[in-house]
DNA sequence: CCGACAATACCGCATTTGCATGATTTTTTA
DNA sequence: TAAAAAATCATGCAAATGCGGTATTGTCGG
């Protein structure tokens, strides 16, 4: 415990902001360095003294958590994030890794759990609440529904998609693959006829799994 | 502890499928019901069992453990499978996550920290050893090199962009944002000058996020 | 052997798109 | 407030694209 892992506080509530420093405060090892009430005064104070951790409310007046982590990444890049919140939404939880946090807990969380996931975040980890990880997990899955549509697709055709996917043109792909270009383009619209689009975006959208 | 959690262990090194059996069958509230050696036997007999858990190796001999998940959560949807690997490569972790395990963690977790994620894992978690975590919350971080593409373009050139990404052409956008077609296309072309490209779907993969 | 399908190829037409040039008005910002 | 940036609109051309029909060849399964 040589040198304590030096933490900020963000968040509204004044009980919980409370409670939240005397709780790492106290903790061997952790030193609260500073607390805000708003998303606003963090961004002004925090890249002055470029804290270790930075337990981050999500709901906060005036500018959420999340865009203030987006920003706050930026000018203290070293300085790791862990959402703190209520709930376990779909979207914010997504939105909040996009912006650069590296761990998202709920507020529900016992104590230990919370200062174990601040060492773990400061040691090079990702602690997630249990429920946050299945979220994540779960948008790696395959989803059963979709593999059909490209199925019925012949290798020819699937070829042809990848490339225009690329955004390679008719012409181009006629090139690469040794054949006339209209060959290429009576594919296309066998495609379209298959998948039912209209458009090589919505061909390609199709294709990458992304509607 | 009514009910314990079933367990199957798959696993080919024989030292550390018997140590797992021990420790999963000596503690409260845990049974392991079956263990195998290889991918092939866990396919052939758990299908008729079906467990709450399974703990999965990836370096097997002959089909790898994340094949095996991968025809198994087909067979046992209900049961949950938690990954256990000496080593936390990129690769791996997001094949296995995309077969459908639920859980991931490095043998290299201390016993009761295992017993504990199977808990987890059983409770709708997805508990997964830190660096793991690491790994996967990295790979939402938008990179740090591409988003200034992005910014240079104007709320209005990104919201055209947008209704370009869903597949809907320059006249179809000109009507939902009630202007001239003739406007939209000078947004695109400006579009296309600030991000460098040519066609429409290599600005909405830029937009997208994947080249 | 024959029908179904895939892959190849062509013609033609209307529309969309990529690219160039130029201009006006509003908004932002220095 | 003056300069810069953004949003708006127009005209025009050549190429790419979407959509329709037609036809030949080869492969595969019944």
């Amino acid at each position: 415990m040589n040198t304590p892992i030096t933490v900020a506080i963000v968040e509204d509530k004044e009980l919980i902001r409370q409670s939240l420093a005397i709780l790492v405060d106290g903790a061997d090892g952790f030193a609260c360095q500073a607390t805000f009430e708003t998303a606003e005064a963090a961004l002004d104070h925090l890249p002055g003294q470029c804290v270790d951790v930075v337990l981050m409310d999500i709901d906060l007046p005036g500018m959420n958590g999340i865009d203030c982590v987006r920003h706050l990444k930026q000018l203290c890049p070293a300085t790791q994030f862990m959402m703190c919140t209520m709930y376990d939404e779909d979207e914010t939880v997504f939105e909040a890794l996009k912006a650069g946090a590296n761990a998202y807990i709920l507020k529900r969380s016992p104590p230990h759990k919370l200062l174990e996931a601040i060492t773990e975040l400061h040691e090079g980890g990702s602690p997630m609440s249990s429920t946050i990880a299945r979220k994540i997990a779960s948008s790696f899955h395959i989803s059963p529904t979709a593999p059909n549509e490209l199925d019925i697709l012949t290798p020819r055709e699937r070829e042809i998609l990848d490339r225009l996917s690329k955004g390679h043109s008719h012409k181009e792909v006629a090139a690469e693959l040794f054949v006339s270009p209209t060959t290429v383009r009576k594919h296309i619209f066998n495609i379209y006829e298959k998948l039912q689009v209209h458009s090589k975006i919505e061909a390609v959208n199709k294709y990458l799994g992304r509607k």
